[in-house]
Formats: structure tokens, C-alpha cells, sequence
DNA sequence: GCTCTGACTTTCTTGAAGGAAGTTATAAGC
DNA sequence: GCTTATAACTTCCTTCAAGAAAGTCAGAGC
């Protein structure tokens, strides 16, 4: 009688997905690592999230194939990070569409704004979150740039196994 | 100090979306009513979930606009079920995504299969989760149906508003 | 030797998950 | 008229994870 429901052998394949990516920390965690924040503080401060629950998550996403551990230098020392497999890469569409979702479906509070997704490869915005509403291409992590007005920031994606730092 | 954080008030449009998403249950409860299944029995049944934790989520997802009470007859009584809303009808490509995540990066367990997303407007078999493969369409749930090997059926797909018993 | 930084681990309390049993309301059967 | 059946919940109980805060550990720099 565990807490949570035991899916990662359901033959329905959105179960599977589900018994990995059902917990809201783990989809802003993959989110994080495609900006390159992989270091174990900089996820910590940005989520705002609970030292035990994120080390547990990390944990259990390196376990699930989603994460790897990279090595990256800080100031002469050795440390390691974590960096988004290809896995974790093609869950882009699904962040990309659980953003739109959002921005239809439930209220922007005060100080928020529209987040843009600009495709590099074209210069456009795109309004899908799978393919370029523009120029039809299929989407990937190392194409795109999202805009957050909230932030006056304009972040680039990596692909799978960088860890750019910060 | 709750168990799960509130992100409803966030200004990122992820996070909004995940604070009514980022839970196992939500998603296969959306797909279930999507199929037309919005009957607390037949959900209780389909999903093995616990009564009280689906009484809980049904009244959250009426709560967060993702489901509306519709009556129904069942033998000259009537009796009250849940569908879809629009905000519910457009995770469509949510759920297509996942189920085409899912078979790339879960084992799938003995007795599992793949399942074929048929688009009946042109079709064809779609391997893209939002707009079709085969004709390039966005895919809306009327048009779709699930092909399910480990249960021998052909679902179709129901549009928001609709409950079709079973 | 002491401090600082980064990545954890431990401890504690609260509350949700899951299981099971009880409740309510209506209809059909005897 | 009373019992049974069905559907949709609600209540009760135990277990276990979330979140907060404090502690641990290891190497670098002063």
C-alpha cells in the first residue's frame, strides 16, 4: 500500500510516462536542466524547492534514464552537475505545450507576462510546442530561445549533456 | 507548510499548468473522459484508484475547469457523470505526446503493445502527438481514435461536453 | 587551523494516498 | 412493503512522502 501507485509496468504507455513524469517537480527540473542549470544550488534556489525532495528527485531521475551527472570546474575544483539526457530532450513538445496550456487556461497573476519561444533556425515565434508554427521544422532544445518578460530574460536552450553553469 | 506547493499564482505558465497537472491522476482521469468514460464507477474501475482520492480529484478538476457534472440516463434513473471541457479537450496533444514518449523511453511490459493514434480524418496512423504526421492537421479529440492492442478495442475519441456511458 | 562553498543527509511534523467500510438515494424484484 | 441492487460518494484508519531546518562532508583559499 505505498503511497504512490506502482505504474512503470502498466501496458497503457501514458501510464508509464506518467509513473516517471506524474510529480510536479520533476517536469520544472528537466525544465532547469534544458536551460543548462544543472548544478544541485542553482535548482535548489530557482525552484525553490526542499534540499531532501530535490536530491531524492535527482536520484530518482538519473534512475529513470532522464539525468545524467557531469562533471564541471568551479573555481579549480571538481564538482559535479547534472545535464538532461536525449530522453529528457524530447520532452521539449511536452514542456513547450504545457506552457501554451497554461497561458489559455489559467490566469496570468500580477508582474507575469507572455512567455515567448523563438525558434532560432527562423527568427519566428512559434504557437506550437512540437513543430514551428512558422516554418514546420520539428522543435529541439538547441533551436530555441524562450522570452520571459517577468524575468527581462531571454534564455537559450542546450541540448542533451550540457551543463552551461550558473 | 502543505505537502504540495501552490504554483496557481506563478508567473511561469509551466508551473501554472503543472499546479492543476502535476498529479499521476489528472492526466488518466482527462484521457478516460476523453474517451467518453466520465462515469465514477467505470473511472474508479478502469483507473484502480482509490474512491476518496477520486472523489477528491474529480471535485478539483470541476473546481479547475477541466471537467463539468453532465446527467445521463442509465435505466430510467438519472444519474450524474463528468466530461470534458475545452481546457480538457485541448491536452490532446499533452496526452499524445506522452503516450509517444512513453513508448520510446518506458519498457513496455509483457503483454503490451503499440498503440497506433488513428486520425480519421485522413486516415492515417499520426506519429506526432499535435498535429498530424500523414496530413498535417492539428489533432482535435472527435477526430482521433486509440488503437489498443493489450485490449483489443478501437476507442474513439469524444469532444468536450460529451459523456457516451460505459 | 578556520572558513567558505556546494552537495547532500538527517530529523521532525503535518497531511495526503490508499484500502476498506459505511452512507444516501432511487429503482426493480418478490 | 421490504429487501436487494446500483451508483456515487463520505468517513475512518494507517502508512509514508513533503517540506522546513539543521547537520554532515570534502576540498580550496586565506
Amino acid at each position: 500500500m505505498p503511497l504512490r501507485s506502482d505504474w512503470s509496468d502498466d501496458v497503457c504507455p501514458i501510464r508509464r510516462s506518467l509513473d516517471v513524469l506524474g510529480d510536479p517537480w520533476v517536469l520544472v527540473i528537466v525544465r532547469d536542466v534544458l536551460h543548462g542549470r544543472g548544478r544541485f544550488d542553482s535548482l535548489r534556489e530557482n525552484l525553490g524547492i526542499s534540499e531532501a525532495v530535490l536530491s531524492r528527485r535527482l536520484q530518482g531521475m538519473v534512475e529513470a534514464g532522464l539525468l545524467v551527472r557531469v562533471d564541471y570546474d568551479n573555481g579549480g575544483r571538481t564538482r559535479q552537475g547534472y545535464a538532461a539526457t536525449e530522453a529528457a530532450a524530447e520532452l521539449l513538445p511536452v514542456l513547450q505545450q504545457l506552457a501554451l496550456w497554461g497561458e489559455r487556461h489559467t490566469s496570468m497573476p500580477a508582474g507575469g507576462g507572455h512567455m515567448a519561444m523563438i525558434h532560432r533556425t527562423c527568427g519566428n515565434e512559434t504557437t506550437r510546442g512540437e513543430a514551428c508554427s512558422a516554418c514546420g521544422e520539428v522543435l529541439v532544445p538547441e533551436d530555441m530561445t524562450w522570452v520571459k518578460p517577468w524575468k527581462n530574460t531571454r534564455d537559450t536552450l542546450v541540448p542533451a549533456g550540457v551543463l552551461s553553469g550558473l
